[in-house]
DNA sequence: GCGCCATGTGTCAACGTCAACATATGCGAC
DNA sequence: GTCGCATATGTTGACGTTGACACATGGCGC
């Protein structure tokens, strides 16, 4: 900066109000400025800056390793939308959910350099691990209903499910089986709930869900109980993953998806629709998911304001998976 | 910092010294220092010490959105790692691959802090876009190979390819279709001529490969062309989510996979475990390149050393997709 | 003609840390 | 006894930036 300064005949007071825009700058003088950080390659130093402001620019996104493809997406999306606002990412991945190791994050996180921070690890999760969130640094939630303290922004997991749900029994059938996400998992459950209310409201039984963690084993291994059972013509899974563990199960024995049995996923995985047959999946978009968490936590940092977070709406794909019962 | 040295009765340089385990400290100064810090919920300020040091401790890892599940992986792995020595990771998302993003991507780069790059990127594309790669600051490759000037761990592409064709003629196909990934991929390119040197080591007949781009739509539309040609009896897909749309395009029709048709993928994805038939695949190891990324990357950084890199090997896994010919 | 304000620029100090140097004590070797 | 060295601690200044303040200049209103 001394560099530039002395380069251009000015002092270092006026290169930092070129770099800021901030106070009066001659236009002259700017144009001289500018032309010097040019010509010496002057980047500012962010450290320097940092300490100086106390802001970092920064933003901390805690996130399991070996996270869902959704997360993964939210991930990206959070990195894309905190480039566009000038904010750096640093990632905090969290190995498992121990108690130690989530604590261990946050614990890491404190020494980072971040303004502020999002979560994108499913509440139930965190509560269990009984983890202190950082004081004084603005969080925010995805994925979770922390709610009360911090904002949180998320699917509408309800509204994905019950459009799940619905589709199936207006197609015509008896009633919809489900396979659940993990049990600790905030939105494995606001699904299954859906799911029930759904049912409970047209007065149909509601048939005991099989317990699933997200991964396709877990869906092939409730389909090799539900393709036991006759009545079964309807099947929810909590997510893609798991649907096409399910479809193999019932493919596998022969039975026929849709003609016997119709299957509805729920993530919208771009995969899902080269499957054979093609799945009827719940669409998210976590891409908005990501941006509106930076948005939220951005105008806390900037403006100190908290922004209303609604929740980001679903849609229905209807593909080859399902049909009316025989 | 001086609270705590106040607190303990000692000068700022004796809390540092004890906070860096550098130098001589009495240990009954050492644990009055370590127990102000604790009371004090001391945490030494980053933007400070990377003021003074001129070292961030934090490695930038540029990546593409929208990225690969094994890129996804490896940038998993590559936190995880570099949280375990001390790192932290700032994320530059590359929204496309136009030159001028991937440029505006180091652009930012340079104003950020960090010590080292690791990046995610093809390398074919990086040279099309023909960008240039900051100065000074150590890079690691991944998944590419810039490699003369800069060191690059990847996955052994040519031996997961060569598994793979070797396994279907050894079943007894006359020869192997390949479904290629994008033009400009170098993990494509090598995978396409891997294939191509083991059918010819073999004396074999090489068909035209069909192209796609990693996609399961793309590997739909190149299984529709193949499904078309009678002689056709084994496929090898580039990756597993087109080998999932060669899939469906064979299924769809009513052909029998692997009765009629074998097909073979490339990455290991989880899922295909659980596709019908379950997918023989060679399995990829992305968490091992990304942890060796970071290793090479902190070598050179901490003791400017410069590793080997050795390939990551791959294992073919046979499934259910592959059978001899009929 | 005087004061006021907008504009433009410079000086200084401070952010929290740590390397370099200075200082102090005690112990063993000659 | 005194010199040298290992041990233990304190003082100072600098890293690069920017906020606070000071100081100019010139135009406008009265």
């Amino acid at each position: 900066m001394e560099d530039v300064a002395r380069e251009a005949g000015v002092s270092g007071q006026t290169v930092s109000r070129v770099v800021n825009a901030r106070g009066y700058v001659g236009a002259a003088t700017r144009e001289r400025v500018e032309e010097a950080m040019q010509r010496l390659g002057y980047r500012p130093n962010s450290a320097a800056r940092a300490l100086r402001s106390g802001r970092f620019r920064t933003i901390g996104v805690v996130m399991f390793s070996f996270s869902s493809y959704g997360n993964q997406r939210t991930l990206d999306a959070i990195a894309v939308r905190a480039a566009g606002l000038g904010y750096a990412l640093t990632l905090i991945p969290v190995e498992s959910d121990a108690r130690d190791t989530v604590a261990g994050a946050f614990r890491r996180l404190e020494e980072h350099a971040v303004d502020g921070i999002i979560i994108v690890i499913e509440a139930h999760q965190l509560d269990e691990a009984d983890v202190e969130i950082p004081q004084g640094v603005p969080v925010v939630f995805v994925d979770s209903n922390r709610g009360a303290e911090h904002p949180f922004v998320d699917t509408d997991q309800a509204q994905g499910a019950r459009l799940a749900t619905e589709h199936l029994l207006d197609l015509g059938h008896e009633t919809v089986w489900h396979v659940t996400g993990p049990a600790r998992s905030y939105s494995a459950e606001r699904r299954r709930e859906a799911w029930q209310q759904t049912l409970e409201a047209r007065g149909l039984r509601v048939p005991e869900p099989l317990q699933g963690d997200w991964s396709a084993r877990s869906g092939y291994e409730a389909g090799l109980r539900l393709r036991e059972l006759d009545e079964v013509t309807a099947v929810f899974a909590a997510n893609d993953q798991m649907a096409i563990g399910v479809l193999r199960a019932f493919r596998e024995a022969g039975r026929d998806v849709p003609g016997e049995v119709s299957i509805v996923g729920f993530d919208g995985l771009p995969d899902a629709a080269q499957l054979w047959p093609p799945l009827t999946t719940v669409q998210q978009h976590p891409e908005r998911v990501g941006a509106l968490a930076v948005d939220v936590l951005v105008a806390e940092l900037d403006e100190g304001e908290r922004l209303e977070t609604p929740l980001v709406g679903t849609e229905l794909v209807v593909r080859g998976s399902t049909a009316p019962p025989r």
